[in-house]
RNA sequence: GGCUGGAUGGCAGAGUGGUUAUGCAGCGGCCUGCAAAGCCGUGUACACCGGUUCGACUCCGGUUCCAGCCUCCA
């Protein structure tokens, strides 16, 4: 398969250093507030590359950290009276109910910073002894004079980011790049003892120190939010490639922003996007799709029709599925469902997780499915399409619960709406028109639409 | 100012040096008691100006506009 890689700024094809197992680690949220649709995107992107290489290699272990210390969770603490305990601990439920909802799969390793101070410290130890690192004033700074290929990943030149600094450099600081590994915490603040005196973890060293421990020094793809590549994953490369003397990440995959509206979403525009309130307006699945519907480089841009043509989108896929309900599928292994993956969804999916081109191939099947007569090639096409699915992690649900499950919208009966069906049909039977049409209408005032057919009528609710 | 990446039909969004992307919405038709679903058909789309070429939306140069980063940020 082919990633596109930030450093080299070039599509590659990857392979894993380790044929057995591939190790991939992503930036995860700090938990000091609902997720958004732009934390959501990193989610679904990863989770499908995940889903993805799991059908190609052996193995695969997929690490996603949660920062569960920081500054905003320390103010959001204090705000509210609590330990930060609480504050992270509730955003973390909240997060992993909403990547729930938009069918991301758990990660194989979740870490949390404060599980991982020893390692933090060792590494930050590393770093001192070996050079690359001071303690001043209770900090301990990462010198970026040290390292020569600082940069290197952002495209950026040192020379010109010290001089173009525009923030008063700390009298501590060597150098105005030096970034901060380890910072003291006041009385007040949450703090661990260390060798340089009670303090915190700076933000970068987190991902550089639980990375090594769960997949080891050189990982094969380390993926993030777009706006991540400076300085975040600049100073992780910098502090794990000094520390281990080894080249740290093989693939820098970085997702495109989701914007609003044109907008770049911001709390001070007052635009963010939260998921839980997205999903009062539309299933998971839907939210999931938008965000597959664009490639996953490019930015993405939100609008008030975005989630309602992704519903429509999947009603077609799942219509196709409806009406093959009756068509019976063999279980298959995994081996043999990958067999059942069309070239060209295939093609587009191992070149750069290409998902508008894949949807694309999907769809050709839908209108195959709909079309086709023969029973072994439905069956065929019925067992293409859910294979195809489980790739991008849709179309994995009953399709009748997809067309008449409840949302918080809605609120129906399911026997009800059966019996009315009953009456309506006896009514059509006795070519009653007039009472078959009443009824249809007090349907459709209940959100019910009807679909007759010769297999019997069916019913979705309308969105 | 420096560095990135964009600009495609009503909307979303791929892709390619010469052939229909796809989906949503619209329009016409088929089917249907009527609908719905489905099927068939349908639209001067590729920011602007030059250049290369037999031929450019696709390559090169420039212009305009948009977004991101430049130590809070998915």
């Amino acid at each position: 398969m082919f990633l596109y890689d930030t450093e080299s700024k070039t599509k590659r094809e990857f392979q894993p250093s380790n044929p057995e197992n591939v190790t991939m680690y992503v930036c995860g949220p700090t938990v000091y507030s609902y997720a958004h649709i732009g934390n959501a995107r990193p989610a679904v992107v990863f989770d499908i590359l995940a889903r993805v290489l799991r059908t190609q290699f052996k193995g695969v272990t997929y690490a996603r950290n949660i920062t569960d210390i920081d500054d905003n969770i320390n103010a959001a603490a204090a705000k509210a009276g609590v330990g930060i305990d609480v504050i992270s601990e509730r955003f973390t439920q909240a997060y992993h109910a909403d990547l729930e909802a938009l069918g991301v799969l758990p990660t194989d390793v979740e870490p949390k910073v404060t599980d991982h101070i020893d390692e933090i410290h060792q590494m930050i130890e590393s770093l001192i002894v070996q050079g690359y690192a001071y303690a001043a004033k209770g900090h301990v700074l990462f010198s970026v004079e040290s390292y020569k290929d600082y940069g290197a990943l952002s495209k950026r030149d040192p020379e010109e980011l010290l001089a173009g600094a525009r923030v008063d450099v700390a009298a501590y600081k060597r150098s105005a790049g030096d970034f901060v590994l380890w910072k003291p915490s006041g009385e007040d603040q949450p703090g661990w003892d260390s060798p340089w005196g009670r303090g915190r973890p700076g933000w970068h060293i987190e991902c550089s120190a639980m990375s090594a421990k769960h997949l080891g020094e050189t990982i094969d793809i380390h993926g993030g939010g777009h706006d991540l590549v400076f300085p975040h994953h600049e100073n992780e490369r910098a502090q794990s490639a000094c520390a281990h003397g080894v080249q740290y990440v093989r693939f820098w995959l970085h997702n495109g922003f989701v914007n609003v509206n044109h907008e770049k979403m911001s709390k001070s525009i007052g635009n963010v996007l939260l998921v839980k309130d997205l999903l009062k307006q539309a299933r998971g699945e839907a939210i999931r799709y938008v965000l597959m519907a664009a490639h996953y480089r490019a930015p993405l841009d939100w609008s008030d029709d975005v989630l309602q043509q992704a519903e429509s989108s999947l009603d077609r896929l799942y219509g196709a599925l409806r009406q093959l309900g009756n068509v019976e599928i063999k279980r298959t292994t995994d081996a043999e469902r990958d067999a059942l993956i069309p070239a060209g969804f295939k093609n587009a999916m191992l070149d750069d997780l290409n998902t508008p081109m894949a949807l694309a191939e999907l769809f050709s099947l839908s209108k195959q499915a709909n079309t086709a007569t023969d029973i072994e090639h439905k069956r065929s096409l019925k067992a293409s399409m859910l294979a195809c699915g489980s790739w991008l992690g849709i179309l994995q649900q009953d399709p009748e619960h997809w067309f008449q499950g409840v949302t918080h919208a809605n609120d129906v009966d399911a026997s009800k709406i059966e019996q009315m069906i009953e009456s309506r049909n006896t009514a059509k039977a006795s070519k009653d028109w007039s009472v078959a049409d009443r009824i249809r209408g007090e349907l459709t005032a209940m959100g019910v639409v009807l679909e007759d057919s010769a297999q019997g009528t069916k019913w979705k609710l309308d969105r």
